[in-house]
DNA sequence: AATTCGTTATAGATTTTATCTATATCTGAT
DNA sequence: ATCAGATATAGATAAAATCTATAACGAATT
C-alpha cells in the first residue's frame, strides 16, 4: 500500500466519523448514509491499509492503537482538505487572487501610484504582483504565461492577445534651465532643427519612437550618450548635455524643481505614447480584465485629466502577426 | 461549494499533475489515464468549485491566478495524505503503535522495570502508555475501551476478557528489626496468632486478600492504621506498629536495607497473588497480545525465577459474570 | 431457557461515477 | 489549404458506491 489512489477523502471522513461517534450505526446516521455502506467502506479501507482500524464489539467500536495513530493523520488530511474548500469558496467570489502584472519601466512607476490605491479600495482581496520589463519582453512573457496581464505601450503584435487601450500620454521636451529655448512654453518643430537630443538605451521601445520623431523634425540624436533609465536621462539634461523627450507622467512625477529643468510641449507633431492593458484572449478572467481596464481608464481620466489624452478609438495595432513559439 | 464530498483526492492529484506538466495530454500520460478522463475530471472539479483552474490554449495550459493559489492548498492536502499512507505502511508492520497499558499500583512499579527494557529491545517501535489504577477500575476501564490491555491481579470476572496468566507472586511477611520473630527465616502460621497486622486501604484488592489471610491464621488486622501505599506500610512496620504482608516483587525492589526490616516467608498457607495480562476478546491485536504475554512470562521466569512462582495451569477465575454496562 | 434489543456483517440489486475509445473542434504553423 | 498538436464531446463500458433486506451475534431481559 503505497499508492495514494487506494484511499479517498470520503473514506477518511468515514473513518473519522466512526471514531468520533463510537459506532457504525450512529456515524452512518450522522453521515447520511446507511450502515452497510459505512461498514463496507471501512472494510475496504482496512483491507487496503492492511490495518485493523476498529475493534467491533456488541456495544459499538473501539479504535485500535494503530487506528488511533492514523486518526491523527486522517484529521490533518481532512483539515487541509477543508482549507482547500474554504479557500475555493472565497476565490470563487471573483476579483480575488494574486495577479501577475507586467509593466514597462518607463510607465509603471509613474502611473501605478495613481491607480493602485483606488483598485485596492474597490477589490480589497485582489493583489498585484508587479514586475517590470521592456515591452517586447512583456509581450512574450504574457504569451508564454509568465504574466497574467500587462500594462504596456502599444503596438502589440500578437493576435492571441486582447488589447484594451487606456490613454494616450503626451511626450514632453525637457530642457536645461539655461537652454536657449528655456523660456518658451511651447516649442515648434522648426525650433528643434539640429538640436542634440538625448535618449535612453536602444532596447526600449521608447528609443525607437524618439529616433523616428527626431528624423521628422531634423533633430540630432546623440547616440554616444544613451542613458539606461529616464532618471539618468533627466540628469544628463540638467548637466546641459542636450535636450530630451520625456513621457508626461514621468515629468509630472519626477520633475518638480522648475529651477533645475524646464518642461515644454512640442507643437505640430504627433508626440504621444499609447498605453493599454493587455491579456491573453484565452484567459478565463477575460471579462474581469475588461472590467478592470474600464475602471483604470476612468480613474486616469478623473485623476490625470490635465496630463494625458483619452485613448484613441482604434488602437494603432500596426500589423497583426502570429507569434511563433 | 462547502461540502468536502464534492472533491476527491484523485481530483486533487490530477489538478496538481496538470499544473506540473503544463498540459492535459502530458499529465494524462504520466498519470496513466487517458486525456478525456483527465479533462473530464478537471471539468467536474472546476464546476464543483465554481472556479476556472486552468486556461486552455492550443499550446497547453496556463494555471489561472485562482488556480495558482488553490494549487498550494491542494499540494498540502496531498502531502498530508501521503503522510497518512506512509504512516499506515509503517503501522501495518505489526507490533507498532502506542498501547495503553493499565497496571495496578501494587505491582506495576516493581515489575515493569524488569520487563520494559527487553520488550523495547524486541519491539523497538512499540510504545506503552502506562497508567496506574486499582484492579477493579482496570477491569472496567479495559471493558469500556480506556485501556488496550491491563496487567492486573486475578481474579477477572468479565467473560468479555481474555486472561493470560503470567506468574504467581509470593506474599512475604515484613517485620521490624527488633520484632520477636525477626531472626526466623521462615514463619509458621501458628506464630502469627494474635499478631497485629498492618494493611493498605480497603479500596485495594490486596486489602481483602490480606484480611482473608489473617482470618485463616488468627492474626489481628489493625484497621485503624491502614496505609495508602505499600511504601507507607513499610515505614509503619519499621516504626514498630505491627507486621505487614508485602508482595515479593515489592520487597525485592524496595527493601534493601536488612538493618531496617526483615523479610520472611510464611509456611503452611497459600500466600500468593496471581497476575495476568488481560485484553478484550474482540481486540484485533489479540494474537499479538497473546504473543506478548508469552514473552513477558518467559522474561519473568528467566530474570525473576528466585522471586516468583510460575503461573498455575488454570487461572482461578472465580465465577464468570457478564458485565452490565 | 427463550426472547429481545442493539450491534455489525453479508448478499444482491441498483445507481452513480470513472474510464475508455472514437471523434470533433479549434488554432497556430507549414 | 492543410497539417499537427492541443482540448472537448459523445457514447459505451467498467468499476465502485450505495441501498434494501436480512443474517449473525452476544448481552440483557424475561
Amino acid at each position: 500500500m503505497d499508492n495514494l489512489n487506494d484511499i479517498s477523502l470520503k473514506q477518511l471522513q468515514y473513518f473519522a466519523a466512526v471514531a468520533e461517534y463510537g459506532s457504525f450505526r450512529q456515524a452512518a446516521f450522522r453521515l447520511g448514509i446507511t450502515q452497510p455502506t459505512l461498514s463496507n467502506q471501512i472494510a475496504i479501507m482496512e483491507k487496503a491499509l492492511k490495518i485493523h482500524l476498529f475493534e467491533r464489539t456488541r456495544k459499538g467500536i473501539n479504535v485500535t492503537p494503530q487506528g488511533r495513530e492514523l486518526l491523527l493523520s486522517a484529521r490533518r488530511v481532512l483539515e487541509e482538505a477543508q482549507g482547500f474548500i474554504s479557500q475555493s469558496a472565497i476565490l470563487s467570489g471573483g476579483g480575488i487572487g494574486t495577479f501577475r502584472l507586467g509593466v514597462t519601466p518607463t510607465l509603471g512607476p509613474y502611473l501605478l501610484p495613481h491607480i493602485l490605491t483606488p483598485i485596492h479600495n474597490k477589490y480589497s482581496d485582489l493583489k498585484l504582483y508587479v514586475r517590470e520589463n521592456a515591452p517586447s519582453e512583456l509581450e512574450t512573457g504574457l504569451i508564454n504565461g509568465q504574466h497574467d496581464l500587462i500594462l504596456t505601450t502599444l503596438p502589440i503584435m500578437s493576435s492571441e492577445l486582447v488589447v484594451a487601450p487606456l490613454f494616450r500620454e503626451p511626450i514632453k521636451l525637457a530642457l536645461a534651465r539655461d537652454h536657449r529655448l528655456a523660456d518658451r512654453l511651447t516649442i515648434n518643430r522648426e525650433d528643434l532643427l539640429g538640436e542634440p537630443v538625448l535618449t535612453i538605451s536602444e532596447h526600449h521601445l521608447f528609443h525607437r519612437q524618439i529616433t523616428e520623431l527626431c528624423e521628422q523634425v531634423g533633430a540630432h540624436v546623440l547616440r554616444d550618450y544613451e542613458g539606461t533609465s529616464l532618471d539618468t536621462l533627466r540628469q544628463m539634461v540638467v548637466m546641459g548635455m542636450g535636450v530630451a523627450f520625456l513621457p508626461a507622467l514621468y515629468a509630472k512625477s519626477e520633475i518638480r524643481n522648475e529651477e533645475e529643468l524646464r518642461v515644454a510641449d512640442v507643437a505640430g507633431i504627433n508626440v504621444v505614447r499609447n498605453h493599454a492593458l493587455v491579456w491573453r484572449n484565452t484567459s478565463p478572467a477575460s471579462s474581469f480584465y475588461r472590467q478592470l481596464s474600464e475602471e483604470i481608464k476612468s480613474m486616469i481620466e478623473t485623476n490625470l485629466a490635465s496630463d494625458i489624452l483619452p485613448a484613441s478609438r482604434k488602437p494603432n495595432r500596426r500589423k497583426t502577426i502570429k507569434s511563433n513559439h
